[in-house]
Formats: C-alpha cells, structure tokens, sequence
DNA sequence: GCCTAACCCGACCTCTCGGCTAGGATTTGG
DNA sequence: CCAAATCCTAGCCGAGAGGTCGGGTTAGGC
C-alpha cells in the first residue's frame, strides 16, 4: 500500500468538514467537534487529534477552542488541492527514499555523485511520481465532497439542520 | 516514501542486465552471475537474492545453476514493463490497504458495504493509482537500459568483450 | 571425483514506524 | 466553577523493512 490510515482517515475528514460546511461562506460554519466528526465515521477520536493537528499545522483547518469548539476549513473545499491535505498528513511524497522534490516536480537524487549507473531509476521514478502529483493536484476537495454526497445519500446530511 | 529499496535495488538489478545483455537475441547472452551486479551496484549479495527470486518467480528473469551460471532475462527489455517488475518486488500496488485490484484498474474497496459515507476517498485513491499505473506500465527496461547507457558513460561497457 | 563457483532457501535479528491509547494541561461558554 | 472542547507529550505493540547467516544443491574444471 502506498499511504497509510493516516491520509485514510484524514481525507474522510476533511470530507466531512467539507460536507457539514455545506454551502456556506467558511467563516461562517458553524465548527464541528472533532467527537462528532470521530462518530459519523467511525474513527478512533484519540487518533484524529494527531491528525487533525497536522491538518491545522499546515493551515487547512482552523480550530476554536474551549465549550463549543471545533474545527472547520480555512477556505472553500474548490480551494483545497489534495496534495496538500495528503503531503500535510503522510509527509513529502517521494517515491524514493533519496528523492526530494522543489514543489515544482524538479527532482534531486542524492547519491547522484556515484559516478557509477546512480540511478538508472530516476526515470521511472520521477515518471511515477508525476503521474502521483498529477492525480493528486486535479483533484480538489469539493471533488470528493460532490463524490460523496453522491454515493451517499444519508437524506440530506442530518447533521446540520435536523 | 512510495516504495522500498526493494524495488529500487530490484530495478537497478534488471537494468544492469538489460545493459549487459546488449542488443543479443537474450537467450544467446552469458547468464550474469549475482555476485558481479552486486559489485558494480555496490549492493549486499545476500539481499539481492531475496530479491532476485522473486523476479525468478514472476518469470522475468531466468537462472542458471551451477559454476559459471548466473542469470539472464527471459524477454528482451522493450517488452518487459516496469509494472511487472515493480509488483513482483513490492506486491501488488495499491494506495489503500483496502483496496483490491483486478488487474485491468477496476478497483474493489473492501469496507464499501458500511452503508455509511464510506470511502469518499474512492475517487482520489482511483486516480492516484490510475496515475501510477500509467506511469509504470507506460515505461519499459528498455527505457531505462537507455537512460542509463546516456548519463553513466562506464566506456562502452567494459564488462562484456574487454 | 572432488573442489569450487554459483544458485537456492529458510531462519533470524534489529530498528523504525504505523496505529493507537493514556493522561493530562488549557481554553471558554453557560 | 464546571463541562466541553482543543491541545500536547509519552508510551506501547505488532508488522515490516533491510538486512545477515548458515546451510543445501547443482554443475563445470582439474
């Protein structure tokens, strides 16, 4: 496997934030309990915190602290790119441990200096991860958001209005 | 990081046969033994067993027992996609532990009867696996045979006539 | 007919990391 | 001031990566 439960269950939630925001201009949501968000997908609530602080670190949540707190997106769900929410929760993508990447999808090999046939595979993994960082970028969260409206129903999400 | 060095030193394993092989009909070349592609890749001879009996396994190279045995590709490196070589190293090739593949890149999520909004992340492990598969299918050894011969002068390979 | 170069195979070992739990400190509405 | 929430740090357990070791088997060369 390729990403482990952490991209998993960080990309569900930030689906769920993504749903329960609805329509609505961001700021105004209302923030959603992490206990909530750790319900309605069945996620261990412990284990979303760690993740849901590197979601913050990264700025593509916010939180509101004390009695009725939570979290919600800093930005509309056509905003958020994927990459960023994965790279936020798995770390730098690389196919490679000696690889690194400019942000640009230059890449660096670090035992370049070998002489010898040093990475033959540059090739194949630079290829690799295009194809990874491609998929990742055209994809936004409103995508999955719309996917999983879809997909299901859940009348018209419960949570908000009742 | 996407893969381990399995599949890296298993791709620099094949490449330097590809190289060595040349433009012979493969059944014609001088099998290679183990012991001299760990020398010029500079890797442990005793891991690359491990890895070269899995390319055995999955038939893409084939070996010869014995003094002066060693091993040779069983096709030439056109044909060999880097999809096989890097499954038959790493497994199977999913972004998801959840998720099953069928080998044309329909894909089963195992907890998909939860009723619930389960796996929003469908679409996006769909993707970056579509992407990673066209990146892997899409290059061949031959590719990489003739990367390598380009940026890693070593004469015109010395250790076939010398 | 042995010796040795090679392939073959399974057991083991260490270290890191994923996945999670525990427990507390801090903030803040009511 | 209490309860609900976010925050932070520490630790635990199992699996797998990344090897090593020791032996078994096959076959060319003297």
């Amino acid at each position: 496997m390729l990403f482990s439960t952490k991209a998993e269950y960080g990309v569900r939630l930030m689906v769920e934030l993504g749903r329960r925001a609805g329509s609505s201009p961001v700021a105004d949501a209302e923030p959603v309990a992490l206990s909530a968000l750790a319900e309605s997908e069945m996620l261990p609530l412990a284990y979303l915190e760690h993740l849901v602080a590197k979601l913050r670190q990264e700025g593509l949540v916010s939180s509101v602290r004390g009695a009725h707190g939570g979290y919600r997106l800093t930005r509309p769900p056509a905003e958020i790119g994927m990459l960023d929410v994965v790279e936020a929760l798995e770390g730098p993508i690389t196919p490679m441990e000696c690889f690194q990447t400019d942000r640009e999808g230059r890449v660096l090999c670090s035992h370049e200096s070998d002489g010898d046939s040093a990475c033959a595979t540059k090739l194949l993994w630079t290829r690799v991860q295009g194809g990874i960082n491609k998929a990742l970028t055209g994809t936004t969260l409103a995508d999955l958001v719309e996917f999983a409206d879809s997909h299901a129903p859940r009348a018209t999400l419960a949570g908000n209005a009742a």
